[in-house]
DNA sequence: CTGTAGACCTGGAGGC
DNA sequence: TGCCTCCAGGTCTACA
């Protein structure tokens, strides 16, 4: 399910426990990407969530003097539900809340996210602090892509899925921005063009707000129904369409390996 | 330092 | 039905 724009969703989709404070948590399987912290049953009740924000595909819910960093990884999801919701196989952790009926609960049936305790500033901590540039953001420019493309030897693809040059560009959002760009997957960084960076730019910036945008006309029954956005019902230009025909020229769509990632283009729009 | 392969884990789909 | 293989939205770590 996440990539940046459902992390982004879900992020939105919390704000009805903002200011709650906690009773309880139960962890049921801490096994996790890293172990969910023991010691978070007597450090987490009566804490306030005075802020919830979003850092790469980071959900970040801030307390008074430390963070819960949450990673919802390949498969995992965070609701809000009527705590009598009785709990499934993966349904891993619940928080509940002081004067509220509701929980919140993570479910993830691979295990790769993770829920980390964050003391002070989660600037400083080692999963944050390397991070690159959020692609929404200003920082991420034309300027700043071509500064990270051109000497780089691995395929274009790769280079934006680097969380370390730019976050939040997961697999399927890579191949959709690279298909509006016309530049194919495989192209090596070093050469891609000044205008072909800006491209890039720009057909990432939209594709992941258009993404939010549709994520966020569904948001009505966000929790309450099945935990799904509209993503499930966005139609790709390109990511999944391996064998249909380009929406552009018509050309058989093709899929091929990259970087261990299935990475799907139309042979001529892009170059 | 750079680039790539492996690792973590479960479930669903499709072939036989 | 059952077993096997392959595939899946992420990203850290180890190694050449």
């Amino acid at each position: 399910m996440p990539e940046l724009p459902e992390v982004e969703i879900t992020c939105i989709g919390l704000k009805p426990i903002l200011q709650k404070s906690i009773s309880n948590i139960i962890i049921r399987n801490p096994s996790l990407r890293w172990p969910i912290p023991s010691h978070l049953k007597k450090t987490l009740p009566n804490q306030k969530i005075l802020h919830i924000k979003r850092r790469a595909k980071y959900i970040i819910i801030q307390f008074e003097k430390a963070s819960l960093m949450i990673h919802l990884g390949m498969s995992g999801r965070l609701e809000i539900l009527d705590k009598e919701t009785p709990p499934e196989k993966h349904d891993h952790v619940d928080i509940a809340f002081h004067n509220s009926k509701n929980i919140l609960r993570y479910t993830d049936p691979r295990r790769f996210g993770s829920i980390l305790w964050v003391d002070g500033d989660i600037k400083n901590h080692f999963l944050i602090s390397k991070l690159g540039p959020e692609p929404l953001e200003s920082l991420f420019t034309r300027d700043y892509l071509f500064s990270k493309t051109h000497n780089k030897n691995s395929p274009i693809k790769n280079i934006i899925m680097d969380s370390h040059i730019v976050v939040g560009v997961g697999n399927i959002y890579a191949s959709e921005s690279l298909f509006k760009a016309g530049v194919l997957p495989s192209k090596l960084g070093k050469d891609i063009s000044l205008s072909e960076c800006t491209k890039i730019v720009k057909y990432i910036k939209t594709t992941l707000i258009k993404a939010i945008e549709l994520g966020g006309s569904s948001l009505k029954d966000f929790y309450n129904v099945n935990g799904q956005s509209g993503y499930f019902q966005q139609t790709y230009n390109v990511y999944g369409m391996t064998g249909k025909p380009c929406r552009k020229c018509k050309t058989i769509i093709e899929n091929k390996k990259i970087g261990q990632r299935s990475s799907f283009f139309c042979i001529k729009c892009q170059s």
